[in-house]
DNA sequence: CGGTATCTTGATTGGTATCAACTTAAGTGG
DNA sequence: CCACTTAAGTTGATACCAATCAAGATACCG
């Protein structure tokens, strides 16, 4: 089993403010985890008693509405940490996490988490910025949810998706999403989120490669996720 | 001026967790203010250098989306701290704050609460888990605005506002909000918002008393909240 | 008392959801 | 490898919800 002391993931995430000594710790009592595309790595309502470091793979965090929709509110990578707040706050989850693509991550105990919480100023001090730049992020969507119109959120979506997941060689977006789960992020009909990427396609701001999705005139998003 | 250690106020925020000598230290450079209803505490893109604790009176947070409508995120009241989340991240905010009624708030200066974060780790984890819980919240609200009719924003608005803020004796939810203001929380245009309350009024689930809004009948509302 | 902000209702338009039919792609097992 | 099954994607038609525009009513304030 690989130490995390060596581990060169932990550098895009909190972890990075433990010491050797700390680390060596976690070491000892993570556990490594394969997970298969489509898979839960927890849902709603479990008690998850700890945190997620991705080390390789994406996934999606989602929650179901009453409505018996599902949105999606983040989609992580490696480096991230996931399962901090239910954490930090001794809730069971309020969100579903599921596999996007193969995954590969480390599960580490809450108890060894906290003992490093309120012993490493420095390691709760990053958790704590992390959280505020959620938190930011997420006011940010609210209102984005609240007053844009579908067609802005669709553009604003495909420029955030290919700021976050970079484009693969053939130009296209670098990662891969089902028609409906780019209708779960931005909050609309499956039918509705189709129609507008065709018509986006028919004005050659983006194309389709099979069922990744190019942008092609980046400007052209941009003026639409602002309202025209 | 009055004194931190001695003030009720705190009780219902992470300042409890500081110390006698941290909360004399924080009484001698905190500064009062009172701000009248309407008045902004601070507003967007501002550096606010410190955190506002809200010693009485309510005020609303809002932010501007790019369509140029405004969106309120939260309404926080008495024992709430306001600006902590800029102040961690050591950014501009990207909120703003406008006294909904009179009120008296304390401003401490960024150096002190960091000081403290620093020092003290009880106080830095219940501002951890406070932040969490804003981001729950948060999440929680992205599902609504993204899923939910504006019929169910609304009555589930009206439950929150009368959970949070209690009623007064004449039976009305105790907040003073325009028209503008509930629809900027629903994220809706007025006129639709005002049309909704009518039907909600006819159909004598809710009545008004002057401006004011007494819920008749609770079970209804939560029913229309969650999807009939 | 006029003037202004807020509230209310009506008519119209447009954006999205929904329902239904069909096409294409992706397995799966004989 | 083909026939079958199922999932995913696409397009059209329709209905409904909510935004917008317009006009009037009511409350508020100097």
């Amino acid at each position: 089993m690989s130490k995390c002391d060596q581990c060169i993931v932990k550098q895009f995430n909190s972890l990075k403010f433990l010491n050797r000594e700390e680390l060596i710790r976690i070491s000892g009592c993570k556990t490594s985890k394969y997970i298969k595309k489509g898979e839960p790595i927890f849902e709603e309502g479990e008690r998850i008693n700890g945190v997620y470091c991705i080390k390789d793979g994406i996934c999606k965090v989602s929650k179901m509405s009453e409505n018996g929709k599902n949105q999606i509110v983040n989609l992580v990578q490696k480096g991230d940490l996931i399962g901090e707040r239910s954490l930090i706050s001794d809730e069971v989850s309020n969100l579903s996490a599921y596999a996007q693509s193969d995954m590969e991550i480390c599960f580490i105990p809450r108890e060894e988490i906290l003992k490093d919480l309120e012993k490493n100023p420095a390691f709760s001090l990053d958790v704590l910025k992390k959280m505020a730049n959620s938190l930011k992020n997420s006011e940010n969507l609210i209102v984005d949810m609240a007053q844009k119109s579908v067609k802005q959120r669709l553009a604003e979506t495909l420029l955030n998706l290919h700021e976050k997941f970079g484009k693969s060689e053939d130009g296209t977006i670098n990662i891969q999403l089902s028609r409906e789960d780019i209708s779960n992020i931005i909050g609309t009909a499956t039918e509705s989120a189709i129609r507008l990427l065709s018509t986006l396609k028919k004005d050659k701001i983006i194309t389709f490669k099979g069922k990744d999705i190019e942008i092609l005139d980046k400007k052209a998003l941009e003026r639409i996720a602002a309202g025209f």
